[in-house]
DNA sequence: AAAAAACTCAGGGTTTTCCCTGAGTCATTG
DNA sequence: CAATGACTCAGGGAAAACCCTGAGTTTTTT
């Protein structure tokens, strides 16, 4: 008998994670591991050669993160289905990379009972999202519901030179600072430090510095 | 021929990882994995009843850290022998681990070609770190060395009062919410701040903030 | 080509942080 | 009982953050 196995490809920092992702699914006789990647460019190389049905897809990577390695892939119109795999943090990035087009979304610590499941799932078209994080986003939309209208911001919208003022905000550097390093004037960074408590709904410096630790900016 | 082999239990609140490292283990002819543990609390419970040769232990886990583990394996004057498998962190922690009775450092991208020498290394009393890690500390000394003679600063030297503040600080409080919540003057506050400054060594409110993140004061 | 978004800068004001010095109370410890 | 350390507070000043309004340039999108 002669049928399609699922091709899966991993990419996760860990390899050791990925060891215990492969000798699961080996057990599995409808899939096949295709390979894995180490790092967000890995994948992305990786996939401008190659392709399998299924992604499964750590968001923290040195290099190049997983929300990156999503919006080559929204760009190049690629097909393959991507299931995210990490540990549940802000549920804000969840929505934003259903956006960017994830098919899934399994919380680490349960790998195991989920991720055969959900690659099934996400490779019938169907979306997989597990209990724990689901239950996230219902208290996100709940919360969202409190103060309606006002358009959603979604990490993303932060611009290339938002971002490169919060990264040396994180690096406790003064705007003073700031602006010499990126060669502008010291008004340009208390604007673009305004925009940024503005997006991002924080009341200082301190809620700009979480942000970047908790979304790995830093 | 029987030769004793070297039990190891290993904590982690990824079961899929624990999978991994079991898997690498099992190739290895003396040693033996004993169990596991997916929370501190469980790694404790077992320990009080249970022994082994070797902890493989995670630093991140809920509900109780590696941290508070390994103060209680201090506290009882357990004579495992601990690894810590973590992503590399703040080198302090490191230091704090090592104090608290640590005996290796493997980070956790390095696992695959790292842990078995290191549960073998720290089985025969004789300290494992990482290299990675390595250069880590040697930059923290390095620093440390210019301002030379200082004491130095452990996590654990907060005051009571500086840690109430700096969690307030973390909630982008202002010292003036600050002082109103904690019924004392606006001056004490500042007090606070300026030594919390010195003892930890930043420059700024985003330095508290990294600092309280990172060590799950928040 | 028109519109939108991003990037740039300025004036000018309020508030907060940051830094330094100094000092009193209270509890713990040598 | 003296010393140390934690907790409390104050004055006063420099620097930085924060807020708002307005506006020109360039790049991207429609």
């Amino acid at each position: 008998m002669n049928y399609n196995k699922i091709k899966v490809h991993i990419a996760d920092d860990h390899k050791i994670l990925i060891d215990g992702v492969i000798a699961l699914l080996n057990t599995e006789d409808d899939i096949e591991v295709e390979g894995f990647s180490l790092t967000g460019r890995q994948v992305v190389n990786w996939s401008s050669k190659n392709t399998a049905d299924v992604l499964v897809l750590d968001i923290n990577m040195p290099e190049m993160d997983g929300i990156e390695v999503l919006k080559t892939f929204k760009k190049r119109n690629t097909n393959i289905k991507t299931i995210i795999l990490s540990s549940l943090s802000d549920p804000k990035l969840v929505q934003e990379m259903i956006a960017l087009g994830a098919n899934g979304f399994v919380d680490k610590s349960r790998a195991n009972e989920q991720i055969i499941d959900a690659i099934k799932v996400v490779h019938n078209g169907i979306q997989y999202i597990s209990e724990d994080i689901k239950v996230k986003l219902l208290d996100l939309y709940a919360s969202d519901a409190k103060d309606e209208g006002e358009p959603e911001f979604l990490h993303g919208d932060l611009t290339e030179r938002e971002i490169a003022v919060l990264k040396l905000i994180a690096k406790e550097k003064s705007s003073n600072e700031i602006a010499e390093k990126l060669n502008v004037s010291i008004k340009t960074v208390e604007t673009y430090r305004s925009n940024l408590y503005k997006k991002l709904k924080v009341k200082n410096v301190v809620g700009l510095a979480m942000y970047a630790v908790r979304n790995k900016i830093v």
